[in-house]
DNA sequence: ACTGGAATATTCGTATACAGTTTTTGAGAT
DNA sequence: ATCTCAAAAACTGTATACGAATATTCCAGT
């Protein structure tokens, strides 16, 4: 209560816990969170200087939101089990390549110019073996497409399954090799919004994700021959 | 408080807060909720004999999961938009093909015979004309075919759009005439769920999603007519 | 050293209270 | 009769407190 860190002057109009609720999420899908952590309302509570109700309210809205799970003691990252990241792959592939067609379609001339932006930082991260600012890049480069899918319902499906594709990301990252496939992926993609082309979006981003898939699979492998334990965590 | 309910002993070992989120949502799901009526947790609470707290945490998981709608003047049934509906039938054909192809290949017998008593519900109450009844068989059916889907993840998407569901029924299902249309979609759906023809399966219900939009749509295109507002509620 | 079990600590769920905000109500002026 | 503005009521959001449930720690007995 001492240490506040003031929530007020975030973000927009909104209540404290609605506050705390996004910055949370925003720590979460930038993969601040160990999976080891656990959140309790209370500490949350002591952290942004407010009594428990608004952080119990965030952390349960999280919770319900699949962002993280609750357990008798205080709130977890879900972990994703190997079954579970398929699923989802198998999801994405049912889901994205349509968005990738509506944002084709939908995105203005800034929001390329801003795309075009993000892919250049990735490129010289890439270039400078960077692979967290790498990261952060891709990150940003999805986020921003996936905000101009006009389809609100899809966009929210879509943002559901971000612990996912983080947790994939953190696997596939580690591999530089994997660092050149990404970004010849996003720039594609981005090729294709700016013809306006959906079809070659739509093929692109399908094309993405069994990538994605077939290199979470190789570093699955990896780490299970490595070690039997903790292999398909979220880390 | 004094003339409290006595909430223990309704449904299943849960807290306080979900007991009441489970009885309000089955009111909402029937139907008994006139979209005029204003939930205030403070009613809530004294209608279950509990505190503004339990009865407010469900109210807020009920607004979260899309069942109501907040307002400054306590919550009330959300005013689904011409716009999001259709949004909805855009996921629902993207999803659930793949899902009842899945379904027909992990339905059990047992399973199999529970649909095809649900499906016989269905086709009495149509006899008999009673609207009400075949509403809830129609749900009962659907519940059932997508509970036997193994994807979990795709599983609660799905289940995330129940309500939407539930809203378009309710339109669609007050012109008999697609009472026929309904139970022989699902007639046809089940007979492919036997024959574990998977394609089958995924090719009618993304034709049921098509009709359904189309049923909507017509039933749209009515209430429009007749009346300017009021035209897309959830009633 | 290891196991069983009680004491302790932590955390959750709920109750009650208070402050801020918005809607409604009602009185007075035109 | 209607409009305006202030007072009241209603409602939400947050703070604080307490009891219950569950995990953890620690000690005694083997």
């Amino acid at each position: 209560m001492t240490a506040g860190k003031s929530i007020a002057s975030t973000s927009g109009a909104q209540s404290t816990s609605g506050q705390i609720h996004d910055l949370l999420m925003g720590r979460i899908q930038r993969g601040e969170l160990g999976q080891d952590i656990r959140l309790v309302d209370t500490a949350v509570a002591a952290e942004f200087g407010v009594s428990r109700m608004p952080a119990r309210d965030a952390l349960m809205r999280l919770a319900h939101e699949g962002y993280l799970e609750p357990t008798t003691r205080g709130f977890v990252l879900p972990r994703l089990d190997h079954r579970e990241i398929l699923e989802i792959f198998d999801l994405r592939r049912l889901l994205e390549p349509r968005a990738a067609a509506m944002a084709a379609l939908s995105l203005s001339e800034d929001e390329l110019k801003g795309l075009d932006d993000i892919l250049k930082d990735a490129g010289s991260a890439m270039a400078a073996g960077d692979t967290e600012h790498l990261h952060r890049a891709c990150e940003i480069f999805r986020n921003s497409w996936i905000a101009a899918v006009p389809n609100v319902s899809l966009r929210k499906a879509l943002q559901r399954y971000m612990t996912q594709v983080q947790a994939v990301r953190l696997m596939t990252f580690a591999h530089q090799a994997n660092h050149p496939l990404i970004v010849a992926g996003n720039t594609q993609l981005y090729q294709a919004f700016c013809r306006r082309d959906a079809v070659a979006a739509s093929d692109r981003i399908l094309r993405f994700v069994f990538e994605g898939e077939a290199a979470y699979l190789a570093a699955h492998e990896d780490a299970g021959n490595q070690n039997t334990t903790s292999s398909a965590q979220a880390g």
